[in-house]
DNA sequence: CACGAGGCCTGGGCGC
DNA sequence: TGCGCCCAGGCCTCGT
């Protein structure tokens, strides 16, 4: 499900209820994600306090420190395809999918008139297709660029460093297709398969063009449709975020109106030809062949 | 290096 | 109703 945008406004609607609050108990109910779930992940997580929540691409990341202020650490949580983060004031038994708990204290000191499970709450993953990820770096922040799976991502599409220029210097000499360029997350983060779609449509072209034939100008629409259209998915995220607490999952989710995704054998919203869906890197593309040249 | 395919998982929808 | 097949919004890893 998630691409940037979800998982920005994950980040966001985690952050009120998150931040501050102590780790007391870290529950892994099955350890087989992406990657397995450290081992003594429970004893590295258990008495530290969330102090940020970052995000880079798709990873969200926890800054995670102890009291003495040691070792500060972070978890890397990616929510894969089908991955949630909610926070449930009053747990309900775990399902099937619900691999990982974290139950958080209220901060210390906060007035502990009902200490316990009056005034905790539980940051719950959920993952069904284990796509997703849980990860634990004892790296600094300074460091923590040159993890393994973050050190290889490109800029961010609100850096402003990201524009038209970036695009057309870093996608010289590539003859691959723009859409699986773009996709590919080394020249721009964030851009999954729904939004590479709309994106292309947004500043009409054709996704099979090859990445090194795009002129300047038509790479300052491409990276301008890019920020346009992700910034506009996160401001629809952002109006479910007052129910984000407590959530049956949906909130924070929603459904972008698309131009072209999911539109095969559809009018075009513009010009009214018929939406072609063609697949690219065995990812399925969806295109107007009269709009986007 | 750049590129494309494979593979990880489960669930939902469809055709028979 | 049941079953098998195909598809799904990510992305790392490997072979060419």
């Amino acid at each position: 499900m998630p691409e940037l945008p979800e998982v920005e406004v994950t980040r966001r609607g985690l952050l009120p209820h998150v931040v501050g609050r102590r780790i007391a108990e870290v529950v892994v109910r099955h350890r087989g994600l992406r990657w397995p779930v450290e081992p003594d992940l429970e004893s590295q997580l258990a008495g530290r306090v969330i102090a940020r929540i970052e995000r880079r691409g798709k990873y969200l990341l926890l800054e995670c420190v102890r009291p003495d202020g040691e070792a500060p650490g972070w978890l890397l949580i990616h929510l894969g395809m089908t991955g949630t983060l909610r926070v449930l004031p009053q747990a309900p038994p775990p399902g099937t999918h619900d691999h990982l708990d974290l139950v958080l204290a209220e901060p210390e000191g906060a007035g502990d008139a009902l200490p316990g499970a009056a005034t905790s709450l539980v940051l719950r993953f959920r993952d069904p297709r284990r796509f997703g990820a849980v990860l634990w770096s004892l790296l600094d922040e300074s460091k923590l660029p040159t993890h393994p799976l973050l050190s290889k991502l490109g800029i961010e599409p609100f850096d402003p460093r990201f524009d038209g220029a970036w695009l057309y210097r870093l996608g010289r000499g590539r003859s691959a297709a723009i859409k699986t360029v773009l996709l590919a997350g080394d020249i721009v983060v964030g851009v999954g398969n729904i939004y590479a779609s709309e994106s292309l449509f947004a500043a009409g072209i054709r996704p099979t063009t090859p990445a090194g034939r795009l002129s300047l100008a038509r790479c300052e629409r491409l990276a301008e449709a890019v920020r346009d259209t992700l910034a506009r998915a996160i401001e629809r995220g952002g109006s479910t975020l007052r129910d984000f607490v407590g959530s049956d999952g949906s909130s924070g989710y929603f459904q972008l109106d698309c131009a072209v995704y999911d539109r095969a054998g559809h009018p075009c919203r513009v010009c009214g030809t018929t939406i072609r869906q063609i697949v690219q890197g065995q990812r399925s593309t969806f295109y107007c062949p009269s709009c986007q040249r």
